[in-house]
DNA sequence: GTATATGTTGTGGA
DNA sequence: ATCCACAACATATA
């Protein structure tokens, strides 16, 4: 699930669930594939810390804590997170917990693994280690203009680039596309600008769509593509065939795969 | 058993 | 230096 507005969702869970309290214990169950630092050292840096705010840049998600370090995470392709008091409510899956002196738990969730915890001198310095650039959220046109410059690939794979428009994962990218009306395999150097100013709208506006409905994706307005996606499930008043088509034409939308990435599109609408 | 999966990273070849 | 295709990671779901 962890695109953008996904994590972004989860930031504002643990803001709200998570803060100012006194870390007693931390768990990973599996630290050698998920945790990026020495699980000891992990454990040394947080006993008796807590969180005092979070920070997002694209799909990493960063946890401050009181005596300064900063606890990262990334969520892979499944990652969630959890919070809770009785063991009996620990997710499946839950690959990290951290046992507040409260009774209460957070647990970072993720059946696939693929998800990894670490830590950071501080955001910033995370940020330029990782070259993230600016988030995707608040990308400019300009910045996309930039981040594109003298680049020939299919524009969906530079949106799925982390160093020019964090955030955006597979599914935006195929809605940014649709909503901008540009194929997904139109070389980056062909766009006008009148183009890449209405792709960065896009990202915007649907980034702020996702976040506005928590990410739920049933949620999303009828016109988006994301309802052509096989893993979408139908909103009650539509049948699942009516899926399949053009929110704008009611032509058939076509899949293909673009750098190895299922892609959706309209043939008819998007040039 | 088969196919597919929301992400990232590394490798090898062009 | 770039770019691309592809594999790998570990596991669930349809």
């Amino acid at each position: 699930m962890p695109e953008l507005p996904e994590v972004e969702t989860y930031r504002r869970f643990i803001d709200e669930t998570s803060l100012y309290l006194p870390i007693a214990e931390v768990d990973v169950q599996d630290p050698k594939r998920q945790l990026t630092v020495d699980l000891d050292d992990f454990r040394k840096t947080l006993r008796g810390d807590q969180f005092t705010g979070t920070h997002r840049v694209g799909k990493q998600l960063f946890l401050l804590t009181a005596k300064g370090a900063v606890v990262t995470m990334h969520f892979g392709m499944t990652g969630d997170v959890a919070f809770y008091r009785d063991e009996a409510d620990t997710p499946r899956f839950a690959r990290a917990v951290f046992y507040f002196e409260n009774g209460f738990r957070f647990a970072f969730v993720d059946s696939r693994k693929f998800g990894r915890i670490g830590l950071a001198k501080s955001v910033e310095a995370f940020r330029l280690q990782k070259k993230l650039g600016p988030d995707a959220l608040t990308l400019s046109t300009e910045e996309l203009t930039q981040g594109l410059a003298k680049k020939k690939s299919a524009i969906k794979s530079l949106l799925l680039d982390q160093r020019i428009a964090p955030g955006v994962g597979n599914w935006i990218a195929d809605e940014v596309l649709f909503q901008a009306q540009l194929e997904p395999e139109r070389p980056a150097d062909s766009l006008q600008p009148v183009e890449i100013d209405r792709l960065a709208s896009s990202i915007r506006e649907v980034l702020e769509t996702a976040i506005a409905a928590e990410a739920i994706y049933r949620d999303f307005p009828s016109h988006y593509l994301i309802h052509a996606r096989e893993w979408d499930e139908a909103p009650a008043s539509t049948t699942k065939d009516a899926h399949l088509h053009c929110p704008r034409c009611q032509t058939l939308i076509q899949k293909k795969y673009v750098g190895g990435r299922a892609t959706y599109f309209c043939p008819n609408c998007q040039v």
